[in-house]
DNA sequence: GACCAGGCACATC
DNA sequence: GATGTGCATGGT
């Protein structure tokens, strides 16, 4: 089986198993941004407060956010862990945004997705897969999101190199897939599902629905 | 109580 | 360049 077909045959198992996972979970583009960044290295659930404690405040807009102070920005997002790094990173995206777009995402529209990509990366608190994130969930531009969940997947399914970094895992992806942002999007929320129900730290994959798949460990 | 969760930057060697 | 560490809450 090519890689080409063995990762749609993985993807159709997905979607037949699990359906549609309708992600980003969010109202709004600026909502999608603020939760990538808060997801780093967090459970979703701890997300969902600190974004619900967000709307709450009326403070869940580019202006708003950008206005407030540290400390209540990181009192807000508490539930998110790494309240203080977090809201620092927020912050730096803020600044980035309104210096340079006036902080209005229609003002992102014409800019090339690759220099986006860049530009995102320089904004500190902000590395490959919170920039991958944002370009596909809020900004709708093709970009395969790689995330641990990926490379776990990935390695014990031998579609990559065990020391594959996030540009060579990304590169497998789409480089064998159309680059269709409705199918991005799918596939890496699949690969969440997968590795939140199955393909766990510990692996106990005797009842992973990608088993009987010739190359799965 | 240990382990895990949709990372990232920085220090040190 | 590779490896280690701090950041922190909340669920299982």
């Amino acid at each position: 089986m090519t890689m080409n077909n063995e990762l749609i045959t993985i993807y159709d198992i997905l979607y037949k198993t699990f359906g549609p996972q309708k992600w980003w979970p969010g109202e709004t583009p600026f909502e999608v941004i603020v939760g990538a960044i808060l997801t780093q290295n967090t459970n979703w659930t701890n997300v969902e407060k600190a974004i619900n404690n967000l709307k709450n405040a009326g403070v869940l807009t580019p202006e708003k956010l950008h206005a407030l102070d540290h400390t209540a920005l990181a009192q807000l997002i508490r539930p998110a862990g790494y309240f203080n790094i977090k809201a620092k990173r927020l912050k730096n995206f803020l600044d980035w945004f309104f210096e340079n777009y006036s902080g209005n995402l229609e003002n992102l529209k014409d800019i090339p997705t690759d220099r986006l990509r860049e530009e995102l990366l320089s904004v500190k608190g902000i590395g490959h897969e919170t920039a991958d994130s944002i370009l596909l969930y809020a900004l709708n531009r093709p970009a395969f999101v790689v995330d641990a969940y990926t490379a776990r997947i990935g390695t014990r399914h031998h579609l990559i190199d065990e020391c594959a970094d996030y540009h060579q895992i990304q590169e497998t992806f789409e480089s064998n897939l159309e680059s269709d942002i409705v199918l991005f999007n799918e596939y890496h929320a699949l690969l969440v599902r997968l590795g939140k129900d199955f393909c766990k730290p510990t692996p106990k994959c005797n009842i992973c629905p990608l088993n009987h798949l010739p190359h799965t460990v």
